[in-house]
DNA sequence: TTTATATATGAGCATATGTTCATATGTAAA
DNA sequence: TTTACATATGAACATATGCTCATATATAAA
């Protein structure tokens, strides 16, 4: 490989050609990753992470959601859509209310995680 | 409470007051809030998943993430610096090659999460 | 049918985010 | 000390994000 190859890639020498090539191979796909970002991005708003945190509690309607949190109907409605786009909530109707709870097993497993992270 | 009461809260009735009270008991507290977020920011992009994934493998110098990722030196190193604020990568100098690590035991967590998520 | 209530949504705006480019810093070799 | 290389960083820019405001939709009650 001619230097003028590797600055093409990195603008410096590849130091571990082996490990490189290992990292290559085990990375997920930029589909799979695009998809996990996606999931990881839903806890990574303060308003999505309530949320999820009080329907971990109970199903609630958006105006319950509204008022515990403390915002506008609106700000839920749009973080509503967003959750439920990415399929971590579902919900049902029950005349003019709509309630909501958690469609994802995994909530609870990713809340832990994080706050054994920020204990330490 | 009067009908203009409500209205400043929500915008709408309160359905289930009990509810409402014992879920704003249970909400962590704003600071926490922030924290957890930001945490859960690290996984929310792309690049720094790949990175952490990488890390996940071995411990790697900027120069092989780079070259493994297929991305320019700045834009590693800039991820880099977040991923180190949010303590969740550590690094040692050789030289003038630095190695950066996994500081933090919940990031494979986290990941079996997110990939039990994706593939359901 | 008219009115009230619960929720959804589009537009606009301010802020945050991720990348690139240029360049600075730090360390080792010549 | 000079040169080369590995990494870091500031500025600029484009895009994404989250909220508000106004308004639409849907359902139930009058």
């Amino acid at each position: 490989m001619s230097k003028k190859e590797k600055i093409e890639i990195c603008h410096c020498n590849i130091i571990h050609n082996d490990i490189v090539e290992e990292v290559r191979k085990l990375l997920p796909g930029n589909d799979v990753c695009i998809n996990l970002a996606e999931f990881y991005k839903a806890f990574a708003d303060q308003t999505r992470l309530k949320i999820l945190k009080a329907l971990l509690h109970s199903e609630m309607c958006v105006c319950d959601l509204t008022a515990a949190l403390g915002m506008t109907q609106s700000a839920i409605s749009h973080q509503l859509r967003i959750l439920k786009n990415m399929k971590l909530v579902k919900y049902r109707k029950a005349g003019k209310v709509i309630y909501y709870s958690l469609d994802d097993n995994h909530i609870k497993d990713i809340f832990k995680a994080g706050f054994d992270h920020i204990n330490e």
